[in-house]
Order: structure tokens, then C-alpha cells, then sequence
RNA sequence: GGGUGCUUAGCUCAGCUGGUUCAGAGCACCUGCCUUACAAGCAGGGGGUCAUUGGUUCGAAUCCGAUAGCGCCCACCA
């Protein structure tokens, strides 16, 4: 007999069982006769390290993997991460900084080996993290989205997209990140409610010959204190009148009539502009005077064409003041605000400036930056025709979204697509592979796209005059391409389906079989995939796509660094052993929600595995005799078989669902209540005994399989035991064993065992009411006649001497009721009446109210014409039943006041 | 501003097409137990007018409408 430790020390096995796996080639798989089954990793940053959302979509990934595999698939999870474009700059740019770098210093060569450096050091980190969570990924195929093949694959389908028309260069009002010096995509503009402020702008009327008119009616006129007119003009970006070029009015505003024609001067500036007159101006807003700055604001800029209005660009790339504006030059933006702000009201030219609340938009990845419209020439995509093929799929549920709430959400955003910028003003990244050719003009531009250098000096020299143009005068475009242009060819380059189509790889593995991702990155990357998808390989990427929840702490506020409350991931483990963290994540993660985790859930998880622990030790200390099976453990298999078998069919349909959550705690009861609570404590042979080879050789397949049903969740602690439980070859592995195909419960069996366990508390609850010691044993009483095939089973666990039918119960018993039946425990005399009595008229009442409910219904004329006959027999039954329940309880309190 | 979802025990959630003895689970809580697998445990127990409000129906947590609160997505009104 082994001798165990009472607590299970997950340290002690963890890395032990992961070395195994990873050194017997478990996790690995290739193309062969099996179904295949196949998960692409959503790549984590590159540099980043292991977090609570990592943490919760990776234990989602390998609870699925290592389910497919036991179910015979053939599983494979791709590992790999992302270069993550701006992130990966910005930290790079940060880490100059403090050796007294500035990008500027660098040429692009040496930026970039900067940034090799950088990703070689943290890079990988994440991935050697995800192995102490247990992720059985497929190491030898770890990818990332600028090596070699998924570099190659970014600028091919460029270069397609380019030559199929959908790829343009155009000069677009687009958003503008001034820390990381980028243009942005729609999608990477993050809007915050934000308090700010209007201020009030007097812009002087030009060449006022201050002729008293009032105006006509409903005009309004206003003047300062020494008669000069002037418009009022509302606006929350003072610091922006330095590139006015107009101001506008609705031609409809009556208010605003004897503005038309004129000229105003944009105040401090002194600049003479326009008022121009257009309908788009809100007659409500403000004074229904709008200042127009075509090159700061999208409205503005579809003013200035309209009306043919200059673009004054008053800001530097970095948002400081441009040399375009006649003052403040240099400043930063926020600054200049203030001090405008100040400037105007010495002036005299603000006239009031008012709370105000509005919208801002922000960097995604420089959260704390205010993203700048700004007029630049971009790469865009054109998206219509991807919407077109990537909406049908997954609204005809071809492609399906778990939740389905997110439907809804996919389908908005693919009606209303914009155009998609691609192109970033970055290093770090897919040079975008245009070569400009010189041009006389230098508004001029003359470009060709291709593959290589190569191929653009040949395909230049196809254009008229470039006949001869050489390699040097070919000037590669400086963009980098947005990092969802790469990530959306995952599923594709990851098999190198983009370079090679049709290769074994891809045609075996794709479509892949389920995304687990985190909703936020749903326009971001699902949708684009789903379009790339379609276009490169001909069909969806994946047939299902899980959106987990975001992690919070248990008090459902976001995980922060600020806030603290954002835990450790690689501490908990240690804390809590992986499996431990693993079910403490999946507790709290119902599909959909947000997660509000809390470590209380890690030690509910770590006392589980704890609790298999102990029951692998009862089991491994019984000792085996060639004696007779007892009748309670023959019937306590035949039971368990059934639990099993309408447990595994449960689970099986919960995993089909993604109800994840709700498989563990299915799994989790199984365990702890029906095979631990129940089941063992049936066969348990009394202390120092031992038990009989059938019983035990149910009990090692139980065990066995219990393991398997938990392997997903807890792969560590179920490997550790499943190798102790019979003897294993080297190689072998729980992850490559079978879940059994569940069989048609016995219901017969299940319904006795449910009336056996009331009966069992009942008992139970007499002893502790009545304080009696659990070793006496009772004698229990059914009234009338009694027959539970799983008597025994009841005499065992109930402590009892035996069960007997009586057609009269003692006067002196405690009695309770399971169903329709009364059983009685005799006290010999030690009751107490008045507690015995309270509780039957407690009974009794509840009895009759529930009668009267039931009664009521069946006086109901229509009830009965109208429900269906099966409910109506239900009902009379209920009334039948509780008729005989208040006559036993009537009878039961007449005795006890005798 | 436009959509959309949610509101069931102290907490986190189940409850599918309305009817299985007047709502279930886990955790938390209360009581009693250190009973030789496990106190990271065992046994027992309490706890909900299913947000509010109209309606449909013989019958509503479940269907429909309104209200309130919370959340999410989208959006260039200064």
C-alpha cells in the first residue's frame, strides 16, 4: 500500500507532466486519415507578457483541443504571435528614449535591428508562459506575423488586391495618432464622453461701416460696446481659429440673414475670411455660426470643398503649431488652448465660454492620446466586396457566432463599412511594397506595386518615358502596413496556404474548426479573416467563433494597472497549481459574460483537485480479498453506470453549446457529489477491511473515467492520477485516451437511487435533529408497503438495523414524508412533542395550501376544457397525492396529542 | 444621436418552443461534527412576491407593450 500525502502539491507534478507530453511528440500533429480538428491561436503581442485575458482564452483553447483529441480527432493549436505594429514601436521608441535615442537619429536599417533586438529578447515569453498554463500547443509549427512565410503572404495578397483594383492611394481626412506619428484606421479611434468646454468667439464683421440697420425680423445683430458688428461663433477647439478659412451659415437661419456676403476677421489672427453659406450648419447649435477649418475637422473639409476654400494645416505631425499658422508656433496643442483661451478673453474676443460635454476621440494603443483629423495621402482598402462575401456566411449561420448576440453586431458594421486605411507611418512592420519613380512635378506621383524590387523596375520600365529607368531611382514607399493586414491571413499563411494554395497542409487543416477570441477584437480581426478567408482560400476560416467575456475583478470593474487589481497569472499558478487557476477561471466564465474573477474561485478549483486527490487515496488503500460482492455495492455500480452514462451524454451536448461552464460543473458534481459523496461511500469496506475484486475493478474504471471527463480542465492532476490508477507504457498519455460513447441510462435505477438518497437525508436529518450518534443504529419505518430495489443501499448509508413496513408507525418517532410515503425513526419516548407537532402542522399547512392551488385550478372550467389532457391528469394527480399526504399528516398529529 | 442586450437567492449564473408537487446550481451564510480519504473536509439547514407595470392566456420567470436601472456596439454636429 502507497502512502500518500493528505493534500495534493500540484508543483510537485505540473512541469513533469508537461516535459512528457512535450518530449513524447503528444502535441503535435500532421495530416493524416483522422478527422482533424484545429484551433489558430489569437496571437498574443509579441513582447507582451501573460495577462488574466490570455489566462482565459487560452484555458478555453486547450480545454477544446484536448477534448477534440480524446474524441479521437486529430487536435492541432497553432502557437505564434503577432509583431503588433504600433505597440511594438511604441515600446522600442520608449526604450531609445532612455538610452537618449530618438527615432529620428536612427536610419530605418538600424531602427529596425533595434527592434529585432528587442523581439528576440521578450519575444517568446508569452509562449514559454502558455506552458505552465498546460496549453498543448504544437511548438514546431510556432509561427509569427513577420517571418518569412507570413511576410511573403502579407505583400502577395498586396500585390493581388492592388492588381484586382481594391487597393488605392488617395489623399483622405484620417485619423492621426500625434504621439505615435500614424495615421489610424477607423476601427483603432477609441470615442469617450468628455467634459469640456464651448467657448464663444467674437469674429468682427470686416470693413464695417456700422450702418445702424437692426435687420429684418428675427434677425440678430450684435454689437460691442462702441457699435461694431460681429457673428458669435461657438466652438470647443479654440487653439483650431489659426486655420479658419471660413465661417458658415445655414442660408435658411433667419437670425443670421445680414451675415450673407460679408466678410468677418478671425479673431488674434486678423485674418479676413468668408462667410460662406451652407446647409449643413445646425441653426440650432450655438448661434448657428460655424467656423470652418478644412484641415483639422472631416465636416469642415468637405466644406472647404465644396466651397473652394484654402486648407491652412496648422498643426505639425506631433500636434505642436506649425510654421502655417502665424502664431504660437510650436506649441504644443493642449497648451496652446489654454493660452488662446487666455489671449481671447484679454482680447476682449470671447465673449462667454460654457460647460459642455462631447465626444473625443482616442488612440487606441496611446490610450491617453487625442487622435487629430488629419489630411494625408494613405493606402486604403476598398471593403465593399469583402462585406459582400464575409455577411452571408455568418448570418445564414454557415459560419456561427457563440453568442449569437454578436450577430447582430457584425451585420451593422458590415452595412455601414468605410474604407480600410492600411498603411501606417511606422517602421516596425510589412513595408508596403509601392516604388515611387521620380517625377518633375512633386504633387506628381508615378508608382508601381510589386512583389520585389525586381519585379517594380520591370514593371516601371513598362510605363512610357521610364523606358530606362534603373533599380536607384526607384523609391520604396516608407509605410508600414496596419498589423490586421497581416493578422487576417492567420488561418491561411499559418499553413502557408497564401504562397502555396492547395498544399496538403491547407486543404487538411481549413477550414479550422473553432476561434476562441475576446469580442472587442471582432471588426478588428474576425471580420476581417472571415473576409480573407473567402477571398484566399475559397471558404470561412473557421466554423465557429467563441467570444469569451472580459476579465474584471469581482467587482466588475476593468482590469487595471492603476487600480491594482489585475492578478498575476504566473502567481496564481504558483499559488494555485495551474489545473487550480484553470478551473477557477472557467468557474466564473459563463459563455458570453464578462468574467468577474475572483482568486476565492482558484482555491474552490485547487480544493477540487484536492478532493480527487483524496479520493484516488481511499481508493488506492483498499486492499483486495476473494470475498463476496455485498448486494449495496453490486446495485451501487449498476447505478453509477447510469450517472455516468446521463452525465457524459449532459456534457457532451454542454461542450457542442461552448457552455464550458457549465460542462465543469457538471463534471464537478459528478466528482464531488455522485462518486465521492454517494458512490464511494457505498462501496467504502469498513476500516481495515477489504473489498471484493468486482467492486474494485468498477471502481478503477469509474476513477478512470472520471479522469478523462475532467482531463480538458485539469490536464495535470488527471495524467498524474490516470498513470497511478493501472499501469501505463512510457508514451502513454490520458491526453490520447478515449471518452466512452455514452449508453442509454437505466432510468429505472436513477429513480430508485433519487428516492433512496431522500430517504437517506431524511434519516439523516432525524440524527441530527435529535442529536443522535452517527454509529447507533436506527430502525426506520415505512408506512404501508415499502419496496426500494435499493434497500441495502439505504440500510448502509442511513445507518440502519433495517427497514420495515408498518401499517401503524411508533407514537414516539420522528417521521418525515418522501413523496407519498411516510417513514418513521422510533425514539423509545425521547421525543419531543411539541417540536414533533410544530413540524407536522407545518407540513400539513403547506399540504393543504398547495391542495387549494391545485383544487382551484381543477374548478376552473376552462382549465379543464382547455389544457391538454396530459396536464390535467397531472393536476388530478397532484390532488389525489396531496389528499393522501394531509390525510397521513392529519393522522400522524392526532396520534402524537394523544 | 442611432441600434442592441440584460435585470431570477448575499454573489455569479441556469431555467430551451408558456403547464414535470407553487423556481435550480456553485460559492457565501447558519448549526453540529477534528467520524482513520479529504477541516482545502463531512452531515444538516435557512434564503427568491423571478426589476416595476399593463396586457395576451384556463395557466406567465417564460409571450407582447410601457417604465426604470445597468451594459455593449455604432456615429464627423461645431
Amino acid at each position: 500500500m502507497i502512502t500518500l500525502a493528505t493534500k495534493y502539491d500540484p508543483k510537485a507534478v505540473e512541469s513533469k507532466w508537461y516535459e512528457y507530453w512535450e518530449s513524447h511528440g503528444l502535441f503535435k500533429s500532421v495530416p493524416d486519415g483522422r478527422e482533424p480538428y484545429c484551433i489558430v491561436i489569437p496571437p498574443p503581442n509579441v513582447t507582451g507578457v501573460l495577462h488574466m485575458g490570455h489566462m482565459l482564452n487560452n484555458t478555453i483553447q486547450d480545454i477544446l483541443i484536448r477534448h477534440a483529441r480524446m474524441q479521437g480527432k486529430n487536435a492541432l493549436w497553432v502557437p505564434g504571435t503577432d509583431h503588433a505594429s504600433i505597440a511594438t514601436e511604441a515600446k522600442v521608441v520608449n526604450r531609445l528614449a532612455e538610452q537618449g535615442i530618438t527615432k529620428r537619429d536612427l536610419t530605418r536599417e538600424q531602427f529596425l535591428e533595434h527592434a529585432w533586438a528587442w523581439t528576440h529578447e521578450h519575444g517568446g515569453i508569452i509562449l514559454k508562459q502558455l506552458r505552465k498554463l498546460g496549453a498543448s500547443c504544437d511548438w514546431s509549427r510556432t509561427a509569427f506575423t513577420m517571418d518569412e512565410v507570413r511576410s511573403e503572404s502579407v505583400l502577395k495578397v498586396f500585390v493581388d488586391l492592388y492588381e484586382k483594383g481594391y487597393i488605392y492611394r488617395a489623399l483622405r481626412m484620417v485619423h492621426w495618432d500625434p504621439k505615435a506619428q500614424t495615421a489610424l484606421s477607423d476601427a483603432e479611434v477609441e470615442h469617450k464622453d468628455e467634459k469640456s468646454k464651448l467657448y464663444y468667439l467674437r469674429y468682427y464683421v470686416a470693413d464695417d461701416d456700422m450702418t445702424g440697420e437692426t435687420g429684418a425680423e428675427g434677425e440678430v445683430v450684435r454689437r460691442d460696446a462702441q457699435g461694431r458688428r460681429y457673428a458669435l461663433v461657438a466652438t470647443t477647439r479654440p487653439e483650431t481659429i489659426m486655420g479658419d478659412t471660413a465661417m458658415c451659415i445655414n442660408p435658411k437661419d433667419p437670425k443670421n440673414q445680414w451675415l450673407r456676403g460679408k466678410k468677418v476677421i478671425v479673431p488674434l489672427v486678423n485674418r479676413v475670411i468668408p462667410v460662406i453659406e451652407d446647409r449643413y450648419v445646425d441653426i440650432e447649435f450655438g448661434t448657428g455660426c460655424l467656423k470652418v477649418t478644412p484641415a483639422h475637422d472631416p465636416n469642415d473639409y468637405m466644406l472647404g470643398k465644396t466651397h473652394n476654400l484654402e486648407t491652412i494645416d496648422i498643426f505639425n505631425p506631433d500636434a505642436t503649431i506649425s510654421a502655417a499658422s502665424p502664431l504660437y508656433v510650436g506649441m504644443d496643442r493642449v497648451e496652446c488652448r489654454k493660452q488662446i483661451s487666455q489671449d481671447l478673453e484679454a482680447a476682449g474676443l470671447m465673449e462667454k465660454v460654457e460647460d459642455y460635454e462631447n465626444k473625443v476621440g482616442y488612440s487606441q494603443r496611446n490610450p491617453d492620446t487625442v487622435v487629430e483629423p488629419r489630411l494625408s495621402k494613405q493606402w486604403f482598402l476598398n471593403m465593399k466586396h469583402f462585406a459582400e462575401i464575409a455577411l452571408p456566411p455568418v448570418m445564414n449561420d454557415e459560419l456561427k457566432f457563440f453568442p449569437s448576440k454578436y450577430k447582430n453586431i457584425y451585420k451593422v458594421w458590415m452595412e455601414g463599412i468605410q474604407d480600410w486605411c492600411i498603411s501606417r507611418q511606422l517602421w516596425w512592420g510589412h513595408r508596403i511594397p509601392a516604388y515611387y519613380l521620380p517625377t518633375a512635378n512633386e504633387d506628381e506621383e508615378v508608382y508601381v506595386v510589386a512583389l520585389t524590387e525586381a519585379e517594380a523596375l520591370e514593371k516601371a520600365r513598362k510605363i512610357p518615358g521610364y523606358e530606362n529607368i534603373q533599380a536607384a531611382d526607384l523609391r520604396h514607399d516608407e509605410n508600414a502596413l496596419d498589423t490586421w493586414f497581416s493578422s487576417w491571413l492567420w488561418p491561411i499563411s499559418l499553413f502557408d496556404g497564401i504562397n502555396h494554395p492547395g498544399n496538403d497542409e491547407i486543404k487538411y487543416y481549413y477550414p479550422t474548426s473553432d476561434l476562441v477570441t475576446a469580442p472587442d477584437i471582432i471588426f478588428f480581426w474576425v471580420a476581417r479573416m472571415i473576409m480573407a478567408g473567402y477571398e484566399y482560400a475559397g471558404d470561412m476560416p473557421f466554423r465557429n467563433v467563441y467570444f469569451t467575456g472580459l476579465v474584471r475583478d469581482s467587482l466588475g470593474r476593468k482590469m487595471s494597472k492603476q487600480l491594482g487589481n489585475s492578478p498575476d497569472p504566473l502567481k496564481l499558478i504558483d499559488k494555485f497549481g495551474a489545473d487550480g487557476v484553470r478551473m477557477g477561471m472557467m468557474l466564473c466564465a459563463p459563455a458570453g459574460n464578462d468574467i468577474l474573477f475572483d482568486e476565492a474561485l482558484c482555491e474552490q478549483g485547487r480544493n477540487f483537485n484536492n478532493k480527487i486527490w483524496n479520493a484516488f487515496r481511499l481508493v488506492k488503500g483498499w486492499e483486495v480479498a476473494d470475498i463476496a460482492q455485498p448486494e449495496h455495492s453490486r446495485l451501487a455500480v449498476q447505478w453509477f453506470h447510469a450517472v455516468l452514462d446521463k452525465t457524459i451524454a449532459e456534457v457532451e451536448d454542454l461542450y457542442s453549446k461552448f457552455r464550458l461552464n457549465e460542462a465543469l460543473m457538471a463534471v464537478y458534481r459528478l466528482f464531488w457529489e455522485e462518486f465521492s459523496a454517494w458512490y464511494l461511500e457505498i462501496v467504502k469496506p469498513a476500516y481495515q477491511q477489504p473489498i471484493d475484486g468486482k467492486t474494485m475493478e468498477a471502481t478503477l474504471y469509474f476513477f478512470d473515467i472520471l479522469l478523462r471527463l475532467l482531463h480538458p480542465f485539469m490536464p495535470f492532476i488527471t495524467e498524474e492520477l490516470w498513470q497511478h490508477i493501472a499501469e501505463r507504457n512510457d508514451g502513454e498519455s490520458i491526453m490520447q485516451a478515449r471518452l466512452p460513447k455514452p449508453g442509454d441510462p437505466d432510468t429505472a435505477m436513477l429513480a430508485a437511487m433519487a428516492q433512496a438518497k431522500e430517504i437517506i437525508s431524511g434519516v439523516r436529518n432525524v440524527r441530527s435533529v435529535k442529536n443522535l450518534p452517527p454509529r447507533d443504529l436506527l430502525c426506520l419505518q415505512a408506512v404501508g408497503e415499502f419496496d426500494s430495489p435499493v434497500a441495502s443501499i439505504i440500510i448502509k448509508l442511513a445507518g440502519l438495523e433495517n427497514i420495515i413496513a408498518v401499517a401503524e408507525k411508533d407514537a414516539a418517532s420522528a417521521a418525515f414524508m418522501v413523496g407519498t410515503q411516510e417513514f418513521a425513526v422510533p425514539l423509545a419516548g425521547n421525543i419531543d412533542v411539541e417540536q414533533e407537532l410544530a413540524k407536522l402542522e407545518a407540513d400539513l399547512k403547506h399540504a393543504q395550501g398547495f391542495l387549494a392551488g391545485v383544487e382551484k385550478k381543477l374548478a376552473n372550467e376552462r382549465f379543464v376544457a382547455n389544457a391538454p389532457e396530459a396536464v390535467v391528469a397531472l393536476e388530478r394527480k397532484k390532488q389525489v397525492d396531496a389528499q393522501s399526504k394531509i390525510a397521513t399528516l392529519t393522522a400522524a398529529i392526532a396520534a402524537l396529542r394523544k
